[in-house]
Order: C-alpha cells, then sequence, then structure tokens
DNA sequence: GGTAGGATGGGCT
DNA sequence: GCCCATCCTACCC
C-alpha cells in the first residue's frame, strides 16, 4: 500500500525512523530503506535548506511527500523526500536500500558492482541502481512510478542512532538511523549513540 | 582488513 | 573561488 501525504507531514525524526522498513520503487525496481537521515530547518547548518529559499532548495520548503533530488559532488544523485508540514525544512536523505525486486535490472545499472550490497549501499549507489535522477526533483511520492509503500516482509528489527554521514557542520548531532544488523547500510561510522 | 586521493559540476558568497 | 549530504581505485598492511 502507497504510503499517504498525511505519513510524511509530521517531525522529521519521527518520519526518518518510521521510513525504515518500507519499500522504495521506482518502476520494475525497488529495495527495503535501510538507512536515512534526518536535515532540519531552523539552525541545522548541516541541511542545504539552512541556505533559505533558493532555486535549489525551493521543493524543501514546499508540501511534503515529494522528492527532493539533488547532484552531490558532481556526480551523484542524491534522493530526499520533503517532510513535514509546507514552510517548514524538513526532509530525509534516503542513503541505502536492501534490493528487493528488479536486481538484473540494478546489476546492469551499476556493472562495476562487485557483490549484491554493493548495488545500492550509498546514496550514490541506489540512485544509480533505480534510476533515480534530478529529472525526479519535486515529483509527488505518494502517486505514480516513484513511490514508497509499506512492506510486510520487513519484518521485526530494531533502530541504531549515530551521527550523520559525509557533513562538516552540525556533526554530533544524532540524526542517521538504521536497521541493526543489516547488510546494505553503508558502512561507514558505524558505533551507534543511541537506539 | 584499511585508507588516501582524484574525479567532476553546480550552488552560493 | 570555495565548498561540498560520494564513489571508486590504488595501494598498503
Amino acid at each position: 500500500m502507497i504510503l499517504k501525504r498525511a505519513f510524511y507531514d509530521r517531525d522529521t525524526v519521527q518520519v526518518s525512523r518510521e521510513l525504515l522498513g518500507k519499500l522504495l520503487v521506482h518502476g520494475d525496481t525497488s529495495g527495503m530503506i535501510v538507512e536515512t537521515e534526518a536535515y532540519l530547518g531552523g539552525d541545522d547548518l548541516a541541511a542545504h535548506s539552512a541556505a533559505g529559499i533558493t532555486p535549489r532548495t525551493r521543493v524543501i520548503f514546499g508540501p511534503p511527500g515529494h522528492a527532493y533530488v539533488y547532484l552531490s559532488y558532481g556526480m551523484h544523485d542524491c534522493l530526499n523526500i520533503v517532510v513535514d508540514h509546507e514552510g517548514s525544512a524538513g526532509c530525509v536523505l534516503i542513503r541505502a536500500l536492501q534490493p528487493v525486486g528488479g536486481l538484473e535490472i540494478m546489476r546492469t545499472r551499476r556493472p562495476k558492482a562487485k557483490s549484491d550490497r554493493d548495488l545500492t549501499s550509498g546514496p550514490g549507489k541506489l540512485t544509480r541502481a533505480l534510476a533515480i535522477t534530478r529529472e525526479h526533483n519535486g515529483i509527488d511520492v505518494t502517486r505514480g512510478s516513484l513511490r514508497i509503500e509499506s512492506f510486510q516482509g520487513a519484518g521485526d528489527f530494531q533502530i541504531d542512532v549515530t551521527p550523520r554521514i559525509g557533513i562538516s557542520k552540525a556533526i554530533d548531532w544524532p540524526l542517521r538511523f538504521l536497521i541493526r544488523g543489516n547488510r546494505w547500510v553503508s558502512q561507514t561510522r558505524l558505533t551507534p549513540v543511541a537506539r
């Protein structure tokens, strides 16, 4: 079942935790979300929205349940989901997936992957494997080809919390969430600070 | 097992 | 002109 807009129209940390175990679908490929990061509005200087409303960040300030896709380090597209109410600047970076459907398609899109773990164990890897690009910036993920669904296959799991990866500001904030023990979690910065 | 450094382009001051 | 919400390769244990 596709997640409705009300799911996203809530506190950013809460939605970041609850997106774990959900199914990200694009066309014939899909994967279970196993790692997320929360980016807040207000005084979160690591968030793109800290620069205010610009042509790039406009979508983050818009209504929840839409994709924010940006170019990272000049090479990689990264996927966020806009959350919290319109006018606030919360969003959730999708950092890793466990592949569920369309593995063969993913392998052709990431021919250099040395294992199935390599297909989607990072924010730039998973967008490549699922063919998500900046062309999807601003689209509604509560309907259409790119969407997020509940996933019975997730089963029970525990959540670990750590600081966020690859940022230089607010480096100690505990805003990275992952499914404990999952093989597809990106491996840097393992030590959890909470549950 | 681990890490150092290069690729590469857009956003913002 | 500087700063990146990354990935991959080479090289070293």
